[in-house]
DNA sequence: TGCGCTAAAATCGTATACAATGACGTAAAC
DNA sequence: GTTTACGTCATTGTATACGATTTTAGCGCA
Protein backbone atom coordinates (compact mmCIF):
# COMPACT_ATOMS: atom_id res chain seq x y z
CA UNK A 1 0.00 0.00 0.00
CA UNK A 2 2.38 2.76 1.15
CA UNK A 3 5.37 0.28 0.76
CA UNK A 4 8.31 1.09 -1.71
CA UNK A 5 7.70 0.22 -5.44
CA UNK A 6 8.97 -3.54 -5.55
CA UNK A 7 8.94 -5.15 -9.13
CA UNK A 8 8.61 -8.18 -7.54
CA UNK A 9 6.70 -8.54 -4.33
CA UNK A 10 8.80 -9.27 -1.79
CA UNK A 11 7.73 -12.16 0.91
CA UNK A 12 7.03 -9.41 3.55
CA UNK A 13 4.70 -7.13 1.01
CA UNK A 14 3.21 -10.12 0.59
CA UNK A 15 2.29 -10.78 4.09
CA UNK A 16 1.48 -7.03 4.81
CA UNK A 17 -1.24 -6.80 2.22
CA UNK A 18 -2.49 -9.60 3.02
CA UNK A 19 -3.07 -9.18 6.80
CA UNK A 20 -3.48 -5.76 5.70
CA UNK A 21 -6.93 -6.42 3.97
CA UNK A 22 -8.10 -8.64 6.59
CA UNK A 23 -7.75 -5.57 8.98
CA UNK A 24 -9.74 -3.33 6.81
CA UNK A 25 -12.71 -5.98 6.05
CA UNK A 26 -12.83 -6.70 10.02
CA UNK A 27 -11.86 -10.21 9.74
CA UNK A 28 -9.49 -9.03 12.50
CA UNK A 29 -10.52 -7.46 15.39
CA UNK A 30 -8.99 -4.43 17.11
CA UNK A 31 -7.05 -6.12 20.18
CA UNK A 32 -5.92 -9.43 18.60
CA UNK A 33 -2.70 -10.72 18.85
CA UNK A 34 -0.61 -11.34 15.87
CA UNK A 35 1.60 -14.63 16.86
CA UNK A 36 4.37 -14.13 14.96
CA UNK A 37 5.11 -18.10 14.65
CA UNK A 38 1.16 -17.89 13.98
CA UNK A 39 1.16 -15.77 11.36
CA UNK A 40 4.72 -17.72 9.79
CA UNK A 41 2.70 -20.67 9.69
CA UNK A 42 -0.06 -19.65 8.26
CA UNK A 43 1.82 -18.11 5.38
CA UNK A 44 4.27 -20.58 5.21
CA UNK A 45 7.31 -17.98 5.90
CA UNK A 46 9.83 -17.57 8.16
CA UNK A 47 9.83 -15.20 11.62
CA UNK A 48 12.36 -12.86 9.49
CA UNK A 49 9.55 -11.95 7.00
CA UNK A 50 6.78 -11.93 9.41
CA UNK A 51 8.41 -9.40 11.66
CA UNK A 52 9.31 -7.36 8.43
CA UNK A 53 5.64 -7.17 7.89
CA UNK A 54 4.71 -6.80 10.92
CA UNK A 55 6.99 -3.82 11.42
CA UNK A 56 5.55 -2.20 7.92
CA UNK A 57 1.63 -2.38 9.76
CA UNK A 58 2.72 -1.06 13.08
CA UNK A 59 4.38 2.30 10.89
CA UNK A 60 0.74 2.70 9.38
CA UNK A 61 -0.66 2.77 12.90
CA UNK A 62 -2.75 -0.44 11.63
CA UNK A 63 -1.02 -2.92 14.55
CA UNK A 64 0.44 -1.85 17.80
CA UNK A 65 3.96 -3.58 18.82
CA UNK A 66 4.94 -4.32 22.17
CA UNK A 67 7.91 -4.85 23.18
CA UNK A 68 8.68 -8.58 24.30
CA UNK A 69 4.89 -8.64 24.43
CA UNK A 70 4.13 -9.03 20.43
CA UNK A 71 1.87 -7.60 17.77
CA UNK A 72 -1.24 -6.42 17.95
CA UNK A 73 -4.55 -4.68 16.14
CA UNK A 74 -4.38 -1.62 16.75
CA UNK A 75 -7.39 -0.04 19.35
CA UNK A 76 -7.37 3.56 18.38
CA UNK A 77 -8.09 5.63 21.04
CA UNK A 78 -10.97 8.42 20.96
CA UNK A 79 -8.94 11.06 20.46
CA UNK A 80 -6.59 9.37 17.53
CA UNK A 81 -10.04 8.70 16.09
CA UNK A 82 -11.06 12.48 16.08
CA UNK A 83 -6.90 13.34 14.76
CA UNK A 84 -7.17 10.87 11.74
CA UNK A 85 -10.74 12.69 10.94
CA UNK A 86 -9.40 15.84 11.37
CA UNK A 87 -6.43 15.19 9.40
CA UNK A 88 -8.53 13.56 6.51
CA UNK A 89 -10.55 16.77 6.64
CA UNK A 90 -7.36 18.58 5.67
CA UNK A 91 -6.41 16.45 2.93
CA UNK A 92 -9.50 15.22 1.25
CA UNK A 93 -11.59 17.82 0.15
CA UNK A 94 -8.63 19.46 -1.40
CA UNK A 95 -7.60 16.88 -2.99
CA UNK A 96 -11.18 15.98 -4.16
CA UNK A 97 -10.95 19.35 -5.89
CA UNK A 98 -7.87 18.58 -7.80
CA UNK A 99 -9.09 15.60 -8.71
CA UNK A 100 -12.04 16.66 -10.17
CA UNK A 101 -10.22 19.00 -12.35
CA UNK A 102 -8.09 16.41 -13.64
CA UNK A 103 -10.29 13.48 -13.92
CA UNK A 104 -10.56 11.41 -17.23
CA UNK A 105 -13.57 10.04 -18.58
CA UNK A 106 -11.49 6.78 -17.78
CA UNK A 107 -10.92 7.56 -14.39
CA UNK A 108 -14.64 8.11 -13.95
CA UNK A 109 -14.89 4.41 -15.21
CA UNK A 110 -12.67 3.07 -12.89
CA UNK A 111 -14.16 5.18 -9.69
CA UNK A 112 -17.81 3.92 -11.37
CA UNK A 113 -16.72 0.21 -11.08
CA UNK A 114 -15.36 0.63 -7.61
CA UNK A 115 -19.00 1.75 -6.57
CA UNK A 116 -20.41 -0.68 -8.26
CA UNK A 117 -19.02 -3.65 -6.67
CA UNK A 118 -19.33 -1.73 -3.52
CA UNK A 119 -23.27 -2.20 -3.83
CA UNK A 120 -22.51 -5.95 -5.43
CA UNK A 121 -20.81 -6.43 -1.79
CA UNK A 122 -23.02 -4.60 0.15
CA UNK A 123 -25.57 -6.29 -1.36
CA UNK A 124 -23.95 -10.35 -1.03
CA UNK A 125 -23.79 -9.43 2.34
CA UNK A 126 -19.95 -9.25 2.93
CA UNK A 127 -20.20 -5.53 4.86
CA UNK A 128 -16.74 -6.21 5.15
CA UNK A 129 -15.25 -6.31 1.80
CA UNK A 130 -18.55 -3.09 1.19
CA UNK A 131 -16.44 -1.21 3.61
CA UNK A 132 -13.12 -2.16 1.91
CA UNK A 133 -14.10 -0.58 -1.41
CA UNK A 134 -15.78 2.19 -0.29
CA UNK A 135 -12.16 3.41 1.15
CA UNK A 136 -10.34 2.28 -1.91
CA UNK A 137 -12.53 4.83 -3.34
CA UNK A 138 -10.98 7.59 -1.07
CA UNK A 139 -8.22 6.52 -1.92
CA UNK A 140 -8.84 6.56 -5.96
CA UNK A 141 -9.82 9.75 -5.98
CA UNK A 142 -6.36 10.79 -4.14
CA UNK A 143 -4.73 8.92 -7.34
CA UNK A 144 -6.87 11.14 -9.96
CA UNK A 145 -5.57 14.11 -8.39
CA UNK A 146 -1.82 12.81 -9.57
CA UNK A 147 -0.47 13.10 -5.87
CA UNK A 148 0.78 10.45 -4.79
CA UNK A 149 2.47 12.09 -1.57
CA UNK A 150 -0.98 12.42 -0.43
CA UNK A 151 -2.69 9.32 -1.86
CA UNK A 152 0.10 7.55 0.47
CA UNK A 153 -1.39 9.64 3.53
CA UNK A 154 -4.88 9.11 2.60
CA UNK A 155 -4.53 5.97 1.80
CA UNK A 156 -3.31 5.19 5.48
CA UNK A 157 -5.97 7.82 7.12
CA UNK A 158 -8.54 5.02 5.27
CA UNK A 159 -7.20 2.40 6.69
CA UNK A 160 -7.30 3.45 10.25
CA UNK A 161 -10.48 5.06 9.28
CA UNK A 162 -11.45 1.14 9.04
CA UNK A 163 -10.27 -0.08 12.38
CA UNK A 164 -11.82 3.48 14.24
CA UNK A 165 -15.30 2.48 12.25
CA UNK A 166 -15.26 -1.12 13.64
CA UNK A 167 -14.51 0.09 17.30
CA UNK A 168 -17.09 3.31 17.31
CA UNK A 169 -19.53 2.83 14.60
CA UNK A 170 -22.87 3.02 15.83
CA UNK A 171 -25.06 0.15 14.72
CA UNK A 172 -28.41 2.35 13.94
CA UNK A 173 -27.29 4.02 10.81
CA UNK A 174 -28.42 0.93 8.13
CA UNK A 175 -27.87 2.66 4.88
CA UNK A 176 -24.27 2.56 5.05
CA UNK A 177 -23.70 6.01 2.67
CA UNK A 178 -23.34 5.10 -0.85
CA UNK A 179 -25.40 8.31 -1.85
CA UNK A 180 -22.41 10.42 -0.68
CA UNK A 181 -20.08 8.43 -3.33
CA UNK A 182 -22.56 8.77 -5.67
CA UNK A 183 -22.61 12.12 -5.65
CA UNK A 184 -19.04 12.93 -5.15
CA UNK A 185 -18.64 10.97 -8.57
CA UNK A 186 -21.37 12.92 -10.43
CA UNK A 187 -19.38 16.07 -9.30
CA UNK A 188 -15.82 14.70 -10.39
CA UNK A 189 -17.67 13.30 -13.85
CA UNK A 190 -18.56 17.35 -14.63
CA UNK A 191 -15.10 18.61 -13.41
CA UNK A 192 -16.75 20.54 -10.38
CA UNK A 193 -14.14 21.11 -8.44
CA UNK A 194 -15.87 23.41 -6.01
CA UNK A 195 -18.70 21.08 -5.80
CA UNK A 196 -16.29 17.69 -5.24
CA UNK A 197 -14.42 19.46 -2.56
CA UNK A 198 -17.43 20.55 -0.44
CA UNK A 199 -18.80 17.02 -1.01
CA UNK A 200 -16.20 15.52 0.20
CA UNK A 201 -15.88 17.82 3.57
CA UNK A 202 -19.63 17.58 4.43
CA UNK A 203 -18.63 13.10 3.88
CA UNK A 204 -16.32 13.15 6.03
CA UNK A 205 -17.80 14.99 8.46
CA UNK A 206 -21.03 12.85 8.33
CA UNK A 207 -18.34 10.10 8.70
CA UNK A 208 -17.59 11.33 11.47
CA UNK A 209 -20.68 12.38 13.32
CA UNK A 210 -21.92 8.83 12.79
CA UNK A 211 -19.18 7.49 14.97
CA UNK A 212 -20.13 7.33 19.00
CA UNK A 213 -17.07 8.96 20.11
CA UNK A 214 -17.87 9.30 24.00
CA UNK A 215 -14.87 7.98 25.94
CA UNK A 216 -15.43 3.75 25.86
CA UNK A 217 -11.91 3.27 25.03
CA UNK A 218 -13.08 -0.13 23.31
CA UNK A 219 -14.60 -3.18 23.57
CA UNK A 220 -11.84 -5.46 25.09
CA UNK A 221 -12.25 -9.05 23.65
CA UNK A 222 -11.38 -10.60 27.36
CA UNK A 223 -11.66 -9.84 30.81
CA UNK A 224 -7.59 -9.76 31.33
CA UNK A 225 -7.82 -6.92 28.65
CA UNK A 226 -10.35 -4.90 30.39
CA UNK A 227 -8.53 -5.20 33.33
CA UNK A 228 -4.41 -4.38 32.06
CA UNK B 1 9.90 9.86 14.62
CA UNK B 2 6.71 8.18 13.48
CA UNK B 3 7.86 4.66 14.66
CA UNK B 4 5.45 3.00 17.51
CA UNK B 5 6.18 4.41 21.32
CA UNK B 6 8.82 1.97 22.38
CA UNK B 7 9.31 2.74 26.52
CA UNK B 8 13.16 1.39 25.87
CA UNK B 9 14.44 2.71 22.65
CA UNK B 10 15.18 -0.70 20.40
CA UNK B 11 18.01 -1.31 18.54
CA UNK B 12 16.42 -0.70 15.51
CA UNK B 13 15.36 2.18 16.57
CA UNK B 14 18.15 3.88 17.52
CA UNK B 15 20.31 3.20 14.51
CA UNK B 16 16.84 4.46 12.17
CA UNK B 17 17.41 7.70 14.00
CA UNK B 18 20.41 8.27 14.02
CA UNK B 19 21.11 8.00 10.18
CA UNK B 20 17.76 10.16 9.71
CA UNK B 21 19.78 13.20 11.88
CA UNK B 22 23.04 12.29 9.10
CA UNK B 23 20.50 12.47 6.94
CA UNK B 24 18.89 15.47 7.67
CA UNK B 25 21.96 17.69 8.58
CA UNK B 26 23.32 16.80 5.02
CA UNK B 27 26.53 14.21 6.35
CA UNK B 28 24.73 11.37 4.48
CA UNK B 29 23.74 12.78 0.65
CA UNK B 30 21.30 11.64 -1.68
CA UNK B 31 22.26 8.41 -3.60
CA UNK B 32 24.44 7.88 -1.13
CA UNK B 33 24.54 3.37 -0.83
CA UNK B 34 23.76 2.35 2.43
CA UNK B 35 25.73 -0.92 2.88
CA UNK B 36 23.76 -2.93 5.59
CA UNK B 37 27.54 -4.16 6.61
CA UNK B 38 28.83 -1.27 6.55
CA UNK B 39 26.19 0.67 8.75
CA UNK B 40 26.07 -2.72 11.04
CA UNK B 41 29.67 -2.22 11.63
CA UNK B 42 29.51 1.03 12.22
CA UNK B 43 26.98 1.00 15.51
CA UNK B 44 27.76 -2.50 16.12
CA UNK B 45 24.87 -4.68 15.68
CA UNK B 46 24.01 -7.00 12.99
CA UNK B 47 22.46 -6.85 10.03
CA UNK B 48 19.19 -7.95 11.33
CA UNK B 49 18.74 -4.62 13.35
CA UNK B 50 20.15 -2.78 10.02
CA UNK B 51 17.42 -3.87 8.16
CA UNK B 52 14.84 -2.94 10.51
CA UNK B 53 16.00 0.29 10.68
CA UNK B 54 16.35 0.39 6.85
CA UNK B 55 12.96 -0.42 6.26
CA UNK B 56 11.83 2.18 8.96
CA UNK B 57 13.26 4.84 6.79
CA UNK B 58 12.36 3.77 3.47
CA UNK B 59 8.82 3.84 4.25
CA UNK B 60 9.73 7.59 5.78
CA UNK B 61 10.80 7.90 2.06
CA UNK B 62 14.28 8.91 3.19
CA UNK B 63 16.12 5.90 1.55
CA UNK B 64 14.98 3.85 -1.33
CA UNK B 65 14.86 0.31 -1.20
CA UNK B 66 15.94 -1.95 -4.60
CA UNK B 67 15.38 -4.98 -4.36
CA UNK B 68 18.26 -7.26 -4.35
CA UNK B 69 20.65 -4.29 -4.28
CA UNK B 70 20.05 -2.10 -1.21
CA UNK B 71 19.67 0.72 0.47
CA UNK B 72 20.30 4.36 -0.96
CA UNK B 73 19.69 7.64 0.50
CA UNK B 74 16.74 8.57 -1.52
CA UNK B 75 16.65 11.35 -4.41
CA UNK B 76 13.59 12.81 -4.61
CA UNK B 77 12.70 13.43 -8.19
CA UNK B 78 11.26 17.25 -8.76
CA UNK B 79 7.44 16.09 -9.22
CA UNK B 80 7.94 14.10 -5.77
CA UNK B 81 9.34 17.51 -4.30
CA UNK B 82 5.91 19.62 -5.54
CA UNK B 83 3.93 16.86 -3.96
CA UNK B 84 5.73 16.98 -0.94
CA UNK B 85 5.42 21.00 -0.49
CA UNK B 86 2.19 20.57 -2.03
CA UNK B 87 1.19 18.30 1.03
CA UNK B 88 2.63 20.56 3.68
CA UNK B 89 0.70 23.52 1.69
CA UNK B 90 -2.80 21.73 2.88
CA UNK B 91 -1.26 19.92 6.41
CA UNK B 92 0.72 23.16 8.33
CA UNK B 93 -1.32 26.23 7.87
CA UNK B 94 -4.32 25.22 9.26
CA UNK B 95 -1.81 23.16 12.32
CA UNK B 96 -0.31 26.74 12.91
CA UNK B 97 -3.18 27.89 13.22
CA UNK B 98 -4.44 25.62 15.76
CA UNK B 99 -1.20 25.62 17.74
CA UNK B 100 -1.23 29.85 17.79
CA UNK B 101 -5.35 29.35 19.40
CA UNK B 102 -3.54 26.42 22.31
CA UNK B 103 0.21 27.99 22.60
CA UNK B 104 1.20 28.37 26.28
CA UNK B 105 3.81 30.27 27.62
CA UNK B 106 5.94 27.41 27.97
CA UNK B 107 5.41 25.91 24.25
CA UNK B 108 6.42 29.14 23.28
CA UNK B 109 9.36 29.28 25.00
CA UNK B 110 10.63 25.72 23.60
CA UNK B 111 9.98 27.37 20.21
CA UNK B 112 12.25 30.01 21.16
CA UNK B 113 15.28 27.86 22.21
CA UNK B 114 14.69 26.28 19.07
CA UNK B 115 15.13 29.17 16.97
CA UNK B 116 17.97 30.31 19.34
CA UNK B 117 20.13 26.94 18.85
CA UNK B 118 19.17 27.41 15.14
CA UNK B 119 20.72 30.76 14.75
CA UNK B 120 23.73 29.61 16.90
CA UNK B 121 24.29 26.92 14.78
CA UNK B 122 23.89 28.95 11.69
CA UNK B 123 26.56 31.18 13.66
CA UNK B 124 28.80 28.19 13.85
CA UNK B 125 28.94 27.21 10.07
CA UNK B 126 27.06 24.42 11.20
CA UNK B 127 23.95 24.64 8.43
CA UNK B 128 23.78 20.74 8.29
CA UNK B 129 22.53 21.52 12.41
CA UNK B 130 20.74 24.64 11.49
CA UNK B 131 18.67 23.16 8.63
CA UNK B 132 17.43 20.29 11.02
CA UNK B 133 16.85 22.32 13.66
CA UNK B 134 14.54 24.46 11.57
CA UNK B 135 12.91 21.55 10.76
CA UNK B 136 12.00 20.08 14.14
CA UNK B 137 10.69 24.23 14.71
CA UNK B 138 7.71 22.83 12.33
CA UNK B 139 7.16 19.70 13.94
CA UNK B 140 7.56 21.61 17.16
CA UNK B 141 4.27 23.38 16.06
CA UNK B 142 2.25 20.63 14.98
CA UNK B 143 3.13 19.14 18.48
CA UNK B 144 1.82 22.23 19.71
CA UNK B 145 -1.41 22.01 17.73
CA UNK B 146 -2.06 18.56 19.58
CA UNK B 147 -2.56 16.67 16.74
CA UNK B 148 -0.14 13.86 16.42
CA UNK B 149 -1.14 12.25 13.85
CA UNK B 150 -0.56 15.04 11.88
CA UNK B 151 2.41 15.84 13.56
CA UNK B 152 3.68 12.97 12.25
CA UNK B 153 2.96 13.75 8.94
CA UNK B 154 4.63 16.70 8.83
CA UNK B 155 7.53 15.19 10.17
CA UNK B 156 7.87 12.93 7.92
CA UNK B 157 7.32 15.81 5.25
CA UNK B 158 10.29 18.04 6.97
CA UNK B 159 12.09 15.18 6.53
CA UNK B 160 11.64 14.55 3.03
CA UNK B 161 11.87 18.28 2.57
CA UNK B 162 15.30 18.02 4.13
CA UNK B 163 16.69 15.96 1.10
CA UNK B 164 14.39 17.95 -1.60
CA UNK B 165 16.70 20.98 -0.50
CA UNK B 166 19.87 19.23 -0.24
CA UNK B 167 19.30 18.59 -4.41
CA UNK B 168 17.57 21.42 -5.32
CA UNK B 169 18.55 24.63 -2.86
CA UNK B 170 19.65 27.78 -5.05
CA UNK B 171 22.58 28.99 -3.58
CA UNK B 172 22.41 32.38 -4.04
CA UNK B 173 19.71 33.33 -1.02
CA UNK B 174 22.33 33.33 1.52
CA UNK B 175 19.98 34.31 4.73
CA UNK B 176 18.13 31.17 5.17
CA UNK B 177 14.81 31.85 6.12
CA UNK B 178 15.31 33.10 9.99
CA UNK B 179 12.73 36.16 9.83
CA UNK B 180 9.80 33.63 8.91
CA UNK B 181 9.89 31.80 11.86
CA UNK B 182 10.33 34.85 14.12
CA UNK B 183 7.63 36.11 12.66
CA UNK B 184 5.70 32.82 13.22
CA UNK B 185 6.51 32.65 16.66
CA UNK B 186 5.16 35.97 17.42
CA UNK B 187 2.10 35.28 15.91
CA UNK B 188 1.71 32.30 18.67
CA UNK B 189 2.62 34.15 21.35
CA UNK B 190 -0.28 36.47 20.85
CA UNK B 191 -2.46 33.87 19.68
CA UNK B 192 -3.31 35.20 16.36
CA UNK B 193 -4.14 31.76 14.89
CA UNK B 194 -5.02 33.86 11.48
CA UNK B 195 -1.76 35.46 11.44
CA UNK B 196 -0.23 32.27 11.92
CA UNK B 197 -2.01 30.77 9.33
CA UNK B 198 -1.06 33.02 6.89
CA UNK B 199 2.48 33.13 7.82
CA UNK B 200 2.89 29.57 7.65
CA UNK B 201 1.13 29.38 3.98
CA UNK B 202 3.66 32.30 2.73
CA UNK B 203 6.54 30.82 4.62
CA UNK B 204 6.02 27.68 2.67
CA UNK B 205 5.10 29.51 -0.75
CA UNK B 206 8.77 31.32 -0.23
CA UNK B 207 10.65 27.66 0.53
CA UNK B 208 9.00 26.09 -2.23
CA UNK B 209 10.21 29.26 -4.72
CA UNK B 210 13.64 29.48 -3.60
CA UNK B 211 14.17 26.13 -5.00
CA UNK B 212 15.30 25.46 -8.51
CA UNK B 213 13.21 22.61 -9.55
CA UNK B 214 13.83 22.91 -13.01
CA UNK B 215 14.17 19.48 -14.20
CA UNK B 216 17.36 18.49 -13.50
CA UNK B 217 16.59 15.20 -11.91
CA UNK B 218 19.56 15.15 -9.74
CA UNK B 219 23.71 15.21 -9.76
CA UNK B 220 24.73 12.18 -9.86
CA UNK B 221 28.19 10.87 -8.16
CA UNK B 222 29.75 9.31 -10.78
CA UNK B 223 29.21 8.48 -14.42
CA UNK B 224 28.04 5.37 -13.81
CA UNK B 225 25.06 6.36 -12.09
CA UNK B 226 24.71 8.91 -14.75
CA UNK B 227 23.97 6.61 -17.25
CA UNK B 228 22.64 3.67 -15.26
C1' DT C 1 -10.45 -20.60 49.11
C1' DG C 2 -7.26 -17.08 48.03
C1' DC C 3 -2.70 -15.08 47.74
C1' DG C 4 2.22 -15.15 46.66
C1' DC C 5 6.26 -17.45 45.01
C1' DT C 6 8.81 -20.38 41.82
C1' DA C 7 9.70 -22.63 37.74
C1' DA C 8 8.53 -23.99 33.22
C1' DA C 9 6.67 -22.72 28.81
C1' DA C 10 5.98 -19.56 25.30
C1' DT C 11 7.25 -15.54 22.75
C1' DC C 12 10.08 -11.97 21.31
C1' DG C 13 15.00 -9.62 20.13
C1' DT C 14 19.18 -10.39 18.03
C1' DA C 15 22.89 -12.89 15.86
C1' DT C 16 24.56 -16.04 12.64
C1' DA C 17 24.34 -19.19 8.54
C1' DC C 18 23.00 -20.40 4.08
C1' DA C 19 20.77 -19.48 -0.49
C1' DA C 20 19.77 -16.37 -4.27
C1' DT C 21 20.31 -12.51 -6.95
C1' DG C 22 22.87 -8.97 -9.14
C1' DA C 23 27.59 -6.54 -10.01
C1' DC C 24 32.11 -6.66 -11.87
C1' DG C 25 36.11 -8.20 -14.31
C1' DT C 26 38.30 -11.18 -17.59
C1' DA C 27 38.70 -13.40 -21.74
C1' DA C 28 37.47 -14.75 -26.19
C1' DA C 29 35.29 -13.81 -30.60
C1' DC C 30 34.01 -10.72 -34.20
C1' DG D 1 39.33 -2.20 -30.77
C1' DT D 2 34.73 -3.15 -29.45
C1' DT D 3 31.48 -6.31 -27.81
C1' DT D 4 29.59 -10.27 -25.71
C1' DA D 5 29.72 -14.34 -22.79
C1' DC D 6 31.04 -16.38 -18.64
C1' DG D 7 32.92 -16.97 -14.00
C1' DT D 8 33.88 -15.02 -9.60
C1' DC D 9 32.80 -11.90 -6.03
C1' DA D 10 30.06 -9.10 -3.20
C1' DT D 11 25.59 -8.06 -1.27
C1' DT D 12 21.04 -8.92 -0.20
C1' DG D 13 16.79 -12.25 1.10
C1' DT D 14 15.42 -15.73 4.05
C1' DA D 15 15.80 -19.30 7.49
C1' DT D 16 17.39 -21.05 11.69
C1' DA D 17 19.54 -20.80 16.39
C1' DC D 18 20.25 -18.89 20.80
C1' DG D 19 19.58 -15.68 24.68
C1' DA D 20 16.29 -12.49 27.09
C1' DT D 21 11.93 -11.19 28.69
C1' DT D 22 7.26 -12.13 29.70
C1' DT D 23 3.48 -14.95 30.71
C1' DT D 24 1.45 -18.67 32.94
C1' DA D 25 0.77 -22.76 35.41
C1' DG D 26 1.83 -25.28 39.58
C1' DC D 27 2.56 -25.42 44.37
C1' DG D 28 2.76 -24.20 49.16
C1' DC D 29 1.01 -21.50 52.76
C1' DA D 30 -1.95 -18.30 55.28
Amino acid sequence: MQGQADQRESGSARVAESLAIAIHEHRLSPGMKLSEDEVGEIYGVSRTVVRAALQELAHDRLVELKRNRGAFVAQPSVKEAREVFEARSLLEPRTAKSAAERATPEDIKILQKHIDEEHAALHAGDTGRALHLSGMFHVEIARIADQSTVADFIAQLVSRSSLIIALYWQRRTALCESHAHDALIKALARRDGAAAEELMKHHLLDLLTSLDLRDQPSVPKSLKEALN
